[in-house]
DNA sequence: GGGAAGC
DNA sequence: GCTTCCCAACGCTTG
DNA sequence: CAAGCG
């Protein structure tokens, strides 16, 4: 490539829209990795950012070893052009030698990365997961710390499903699988596992008037993007995300479960009014009140009989697909037009969305934005963080107050009033309402025209259409389109055969409208999930959507800990900052899969159905309920009466520091050693810490309870002013309580991995001893950062159930 | 969070 | 049809 | 006994 077109490109890149609809917050990008066989021969690591790519050199290559660093020095950045180009650069130029493909696709950030991908590339810290089909899963690509290497980065594969053990040399792995020419062949797909759709790119430099010979124009439907699986007796819908929509559109999955080949098919979703024009909002209400024609508006087929098609050209799949759908209720096939600009005036005129251009003989990329698709639409459409809403007399509320984050600044976009019904009104009002603060979250004062606001922490993001851009920088008749469900589905981390992560919200989606009965499929029960974007911690926005997707992520360290043991529900389905309540009774109301253990209660004068945490189903169910926090006994089923450990109970006065509580801690241990006891510590994710001694179900209660008095008793004895055994609160004074009464049977504690309805989603953390002093953070243990401690650490508290201590013996070892 | 009662 | 209400714990310790 | 406590 000679470097003038690299100039002339680069100014291209320049002058693309620095707020553009997809490359802000998609939350998804591509990224390549050319092997360029220069003076030296390397590799380029290039990932899309901001419209560029910001691009390394890595010498010696990526690797799938996690052991290896890999040196990757910041070089300039690239043009997106450079994510398709490979060929030789001449002699007497830059870089001059041969450079191709090695690898490309898509990425995002890792998951639970809170901060945006700019902030983090700015910090040089970088969590990223590929989507690629040599590099795959997670890496971290860090700047080093060296100051006067500023350029050099350390590319690091994450231990994943795809991270190996062997000696890995990108330059052995130039495999078929290799591109070559800008060929790239595409994924194979089956019906037995999902499939990440093809996206369509969108360039406004373009004019479709100039797409001609070798594309053709589809109508650019206005649904929910959905594929379809059809094997033997079995037929499912899913969208982008891997959410099921085989049971909401039952029309189509019965239509299509006639199908007499095996099928994958790519479509959308849509619900058409008399005159034929798509419903969006209909489309997403369908559940409770279907509406319309139902029809799945069919464009793509990825797989016949047996043969993965996504090699072939687009018209030659589309000929398949027209003769497999005929006729088939609820089906239509999507014509495709060769008058681009006839069409898309005739849709502007008709009020649609817009059309799609695709090239004739492009094959089927999976999980790819690819350029061989592009979409051409009227309006604009971007994501704006709700900062608040007017008030109304005659509606739920006025209009929203929309602003965006420019360089760290709460910028003001404008209000828009427009584009939600009565009662998707009242259902966003009432999830504004946790949200509500009492200032402006702007710096400076908005002019909104006399109307009353009310202010709300900028967390929620709506997905909002308009025409164009002020003067001074507000939205031209802006309309709401959704809420923005911003969030991996649950359903990628329990199959993990889908490919792609992350979502894309210019791309209407449908998973989480409020008031939409969500499930989720979990040892063959389908567990009821509601209000998923209900926010439990307003503060810091984190939703039950979170909370679930830690538990589901914990289930299985965690479930041990749980099974067999009735348990106290504490409930928050208010979220934190609302009072919760406990329940120890299971209505009947509960679904029947639930394992519970009749248990009599003397003050109630009745049998009272504990509830048991069995299986993930249940943890999640519960999760939903609202219990952040879970409190199981100490006993389990069988022998209820008798511990499997002993829990000595660390609980600061409010005066107290956590590093006095440290103290106290560290005084238990050495206590503990002097008898030949090693004991568990735990956070309790408040503001305590809870030892645990194995007990291994051989002491009852009141022998658990007396020894844990004395061990406790020795500890105040030296630290007498530190520390007190005073029930009474106001005994206490400003000291820490040795709780042993939790030794009791009924009695609760919050179980170790689980999280606490406190600031910031604290996760009760087992930790090493060594960890136990002054530098220890107990807010460096949340929901999102315990996976990572697994990883490092596995699971600490293990020998809690394990091994069981031995009272007689440890007594023998006290003083006196 | 969800069901029942009340307006 | 929509809003509000109401419910969802216990048992041991201590004074 | 009622109130306190987790
Ligand atoms: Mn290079
Ligand atoms: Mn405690």
């Amino acid at each position: 490539m000679a470097l003038q077109e690299y100039n002339k490109k680069r100014d291209f890149s320049k002058t693309t829209e620095p707020y553009g609809e997809e490359a802000p917050d998609a939350g998804e990008w591509r990224f390549v990795v050319q092997r360029h066989d220069a003076r030296k021969l390397h590799f380029d690591l290039r990932l899309e950012m901001d419209g560029v790519l910001k691009s390394w050199a890595v010498p010696k290559g990526p690797s799938l070893n996690p052991s290896d660093k890999r040196l990757a020095v910041h070089t300039e950045d690239h043009p997106l052009k450079y994510l398709h180009f490979q060929g030789t650069i001449p002699k007497g130029n830059y870089g001059a030698g041969e450079m191709t493909i090695w690898d490309t696709g898509s990425y995002s950030l890792s998951q639970g990365q809170q901060k945006s991908i700019q902030d983090l590339y700015k910090k040089g810290d970088l969590k990223l997961t590929f989507y690629g089909t040599k590099l795959r899963g997670d890496f971290a690509l860090v700047k080093t710390h060296y100051q006067n290497k500023q350029n050099q980065w350390l590319l690091i594969k994450k231990e994943d499903d795809y991270s190996i053990d062997l000696d890995y040399d990108a330059n052995l792995h130039l495999g078929e699988n290799a591109p070559s020419a800008g060929k790239k062949s595409p994924l194979e797909v089956s019906p037995k596992r999902q499939v990440s759709p093809m996206l369509a790119s969108r360039d406004k430099a373009i004019d479709i008037g100039t797409l001609k010979k070798g594309w053709l124009f589809e109508f650019k439907w206005d649904g929910y993007r959905i594929l379809c699986n059809h094997e033997d007796s079995n037929t499912s819908l899913y969208s982008r995300n891997g959410i099921s929509y085989t049971d909401l559109f039952t029309p189509i999955t019965d239509s299509l479960s006639q199908l007499s080949f095996s099928a994958i098919i790519d479509g959308e979703v849509v619900s058409l009014n008399k005159n034929g024009l798509p419903q969006f909002q209909w489309l997403q209400h369908y559940r409770e009140e279907p509406k319309g024609d139902l029809v799945y508006m069919v464009f793509d087929l990825l797989y016949l009989d047996g043969h993965s098609l996504t090699h072939m050209p687009l018209t030659e799949r589309k000929e398949l697909l027209r003769s497999l759908v005929e006729d088939l209720p609820h089906i239509r096939y999507s014509e495709h037009f060769t008058n681009g600009k006839g069409l898309y005036q005739e849709v502007l005129a008709e009020g649609g969305e817009g059309v799609i251009a695709k090239k004739a003989d492009a094959a089927y990329h999976p999980g790819i934005r690819t350029e061989s698709w592009l979409k051409f639409k009227p309006r604009e459409s971007l994501e704006a963080l709700i900062c608040g809403y007017t008030a109304s007399e005659s509606r739920p509320f006025g209009s929203l107050i929309l602003g965006l984050q420019n360089e760290g600044v709460l910028t003001y976009i404008g209000n828009c009033g427009t584009g939600f019904s009565h009662k998707r009104q009242k259902e966003l009002l009432e999830r504004f309402q946790a949200l509500r603060i009492d200032s402006s979250p702007f710096l400076g004062k908005i002019n909104l025209a006399g109307k009353q606001p009310i202010w709300m922490n900028p967390v929620l993001m709506a997905e909002v259409h308009y025409a164009e851009w002020t003067d001074s920088g507000r939205l031209r008749q802006p309309v709401f389109k959704a809420l923005r469900q911003d969030k991996t589905p649950f359903e990628l981390h329990i199959h993990s055969d889908t490919q792609s992560e992350s979502s894309d919200r210019s791309d209407k989606q449908p998973g989480s409208a409020p008031g939409e009965e969500n499930s989720l499929q979990l040892d063959g029960i389908n567990v009821p999930i509601s209000n998923l974007e209900k926010i439990y911690w307003p503060k810091e926005g984190i939703q039950k959507y979170d909370l679930i997707e830690y538990y589901l992520s914990i289930a299985d360290i965690l479930l041990p800990y749980l099974k067999g043991r009735p348990q106290n529900l504490h409930r928050h389905p208010e979220g934190i900052e609302k009072e919760g309540f406990y329940q120890k009774d299971t209505p009947d109301s509960f679904p029947k899969w639930i394992k519970t253990t009749a248990i009599y209660s003397e003050s109630s004068d009745k049998q009272i159905d504990y509830m048991l945490c069995q299986d993930e189903a249940t943890l999640i169910y519960m999760a939903n309920l609202g219990c952040i926090e879970i409190n199981p006994w100490h006993s389990k089923m069988g022998n209820l009466d008798r511990p499997d450990y002993m829990v000595i109970d660390i609980d600061p006065s409010p005066k107290n520091s956590f590093g006095e509580v440290v103290e106290v801690a560290q005084s238990f241990h050495e206590f503990l050693k002097s008898i030949g006891i090693e004991g568990y510590c735990k956070t309790s994710g408040s503001s305590g810490l809870h030892i645990y001694l194995p007990l291994d179900a051989q002491y009852t209660y009141e022998e658990a309870r007396d020894f844990c008095k004395l061990i406790c008793t020795m500890v105040q004895q030296n630290l007498p002013s530190l520390t007190t055994l005073e029930r009474r609160i106001k005994s206490r004074g400003d000291r820490i309580y040795l709780d042993y009464l939790q030794n009791r049977p009924g009695q609760t504690i919050a179980a170790a991995y689980c999280v606490r309805p406190q600031p910031g989603a604290p996760v009760s953390t087992p930790l090493l001893w060594k960890e136990i002093n002054s530098k220890l953070d107990k807010n460096d243990f949340t929901i999102y950062t315990i996976n990572d401690r697994i990883k490092k650490h596995k699971d600490l508290f293990k020998g809690v159930l394990g091994k069981g201590i031995d009272i007689e013996s440890a007594l023998e070892k006290f003083p006196d």
